[in-house]
DNA sequence: GTGAAAGCGCTAACAC
DNA sequence: GTGTTAGCGCTTTCAC
């Protein structure tokens, strides 16, 4: 790798001369600048942006945790973020908590040491904590909150697309709906679950606890959470399911299946988060649409603006979308 | 953030002393590592891997960069990379080309400022050239080849899998098999068509120009191809899919849903590569399943094998294995 | 076992 | 407009 010495040696000028007309053309003359482009070229020069950022205390670069890359709901958030950082020239340090609070601790060390200039989380429960080793630095917090007062936040309106959901099922003749959310000590979930009980009161009906079930957002945590609320006896089991997160969406149509159940004549689902899967399932998904990859982006762009130092921390929200497709329909006899 | 200069303060050293009592424990005497280690703690310290690499000539750091985050195939590669490269203490930059060229030859160039140690790469069209930029640099070609010589290369048999797949198809009475792979310049493509080609000649069938296509990976090009095939007049319609692409399978099937084929009683399809979509879709696929996850793994150790100056570059290649689901029957009358 | 000093590659004052 | 110089934070000779 050649360094800036050497283009300036073979432009025959100070490094500085050289440093000035690769970055700041316009302080430079004409012919100067023109002799440096070249050399650099001839070398195949590309500046040590290790040094560059040394120097000027300026990384150009973000730290994104997301909790699971491998659900395609957070792939699209990383990509939209991704993206739109690439596009202000900002390179994107991409960390996988896997749902953990101690590997999000770990990314947040390891990130530490590269001096990102923001980051952007996917919190788990100890995001709070962990960020106090980061006290000055720019966070927004994506598709869920901390609480970390300091922070902006990009969310989805968890409570109207949990409520609308609900109220699909009750227009169509469901009277015990069961629900299925993460953990509760996630934001989403305690929202989503609101937004249930708030449609069902408003409905006149009860919430009922033996039809909630909390998981921990795996395929798995669904088709077990399933299994108990569907093996109930014929009067009490659920008609209906709303599930609050994409992949345990999965484990109850799979739990249902597994029970003979045929959706929607025996089980209407609604989902949180539409995919390819739910869209391609046979029956295909009634679910909460949300925006995932423009989340991403607008994460990025509030980090940005915090960058800039807009200021104090914005909490922006954006909508979801109920899309009825047939996996819901009228209980079959009550 | 703290400086190695506020720990040796504190701790009343001199910074090299710091230096070695943290990063070379047994050069320092026991006291005064004590003291240290406590400054450091005190202070929060985390060493700035800026200042650090560029002193040491050395990034603990290298590069992905894969097709598409997106599909999850790729997003297990990365994970397995990712995984296997933070056990080594190594920090993974991700980037995604898209398919792209173009963004392949900007996400390299971006790469070499950061002086990453090594390269995995999920190469495109452009990827050998692309390389030339970067002409000391381990590099690690992942799940597909550019035919550079200079890389090692990690990937699956996909000549076997096509013939696996074809074989299966043949075995259970069919004659006219459609194909659908990726590009002609990639790789893998090439290969799945060439297994293909394969059983069909040992079978002493004539691989048929009309019954193939080729298309850019994505969804639609899937659609559009299978489209095409399956409007052919019914005597010479195929009556199964070899389709050599996981996304691209998931066009065949909506496309025969929309042209109203059953599956498998009207079309058997085969797909390249599993997933959860393939399991739980309305019938579950028949594929031929790849190691995804390993072959990230396998790619960062061959990684680290280079940059342990492992001598040249070596060629692992990984098994893959037909996964018989409920997508593949008998041909229903010919 | 410890400290002084140099230098990784770059940019930003500051002179001229 | 251009060159000289200092220094970002760290590790590593080289003395002692």
């Amino acid at each position: 790798m050649s360094s800036i010495q050497d283009v300036a040696a073979l432009a025959k000028v100070s490094t500085a001369t050289a440093s000035r007309a690769l970055s700041r053309p316009e302080m430079v003359a004409d012919g100067t600048r023109k002799r440096v482009m070249k050399a650099a070229q001839q070398l195949g020069y590309q500046p040590n942006v290790l040094a560059r950022s040394l120097r000027q205390r300026e990384t150009r670069t973000i730290g994104l945790i997301v909790a699971d890359i491998l659900n395609p709901f957070h792939a699209l958030l990383a990509k939209g973020v991704q993206d739109t950082a690439e596009e202000q020239g900002y390179v994107t340090f991409l960390f996988n908590s896997d749902e953990q609070p101690e590997k999000e601790a770990r990314a947040i060390d390891t990130l530490r040491g590269h001096l990102p200039q923001g980051l952007i989380v996917v919190p788990t429960s100890g995001t709070r904590e962990h960020l106090k080793t980061l006290p000055n630095l720019p966070v927004v917090e994506l598709d869920r909150v901390s609480g970390n007062p300091q922070a902006s936040t990009v969310t989805v309106d968890n409570v109207g697309g949990a409520r609308a959901a609900t109220d699909h099922l009750i227009g169509l003749g469901h009277r015990r709906i069961g629900l299925i959310v993460g953990q509760q000590d996630i934001s989403t979930a305690v929202e989503r679950q609101a937004g249930y009980h708030d449609a069902l009161k408003a409905a006149g009906l009860s919430p009922c606890p033996e039809l909630m079930r909390s998981g921990q957002h795996r395929e798995d945590d669904g088709s077990r959470a399933a299994t108990e609320l569907l093996s109930m006896p014929a009067g009490q089991r659920p008609t209906a399911l709303f599930v609050g997160n994409n992949e345990m969406t999965v484990g109850a149509v799979l739990a249902a299946r597994e029970l003979g159940l045929r959706i929607p004549e025996d089980l209407s689902i609604v989902g949180f988060d539409d995919s390819r899967w739910a869209q391609t399932m046979l029956p295909p998904l009634t679910v909460i649409a949300q925006p995932a990859y423009e989340l991403g982006v607008h994460a990025c762009e509030q980090l940005f603006g915090l960058l800039r130092g807009a200021g104090r921390p914005a909490h922006l929200q954006l909508s979801t979308e109920l899309i009825i497709r047939h996996s819901t329909g009228p209980p079959h006899r009550s």
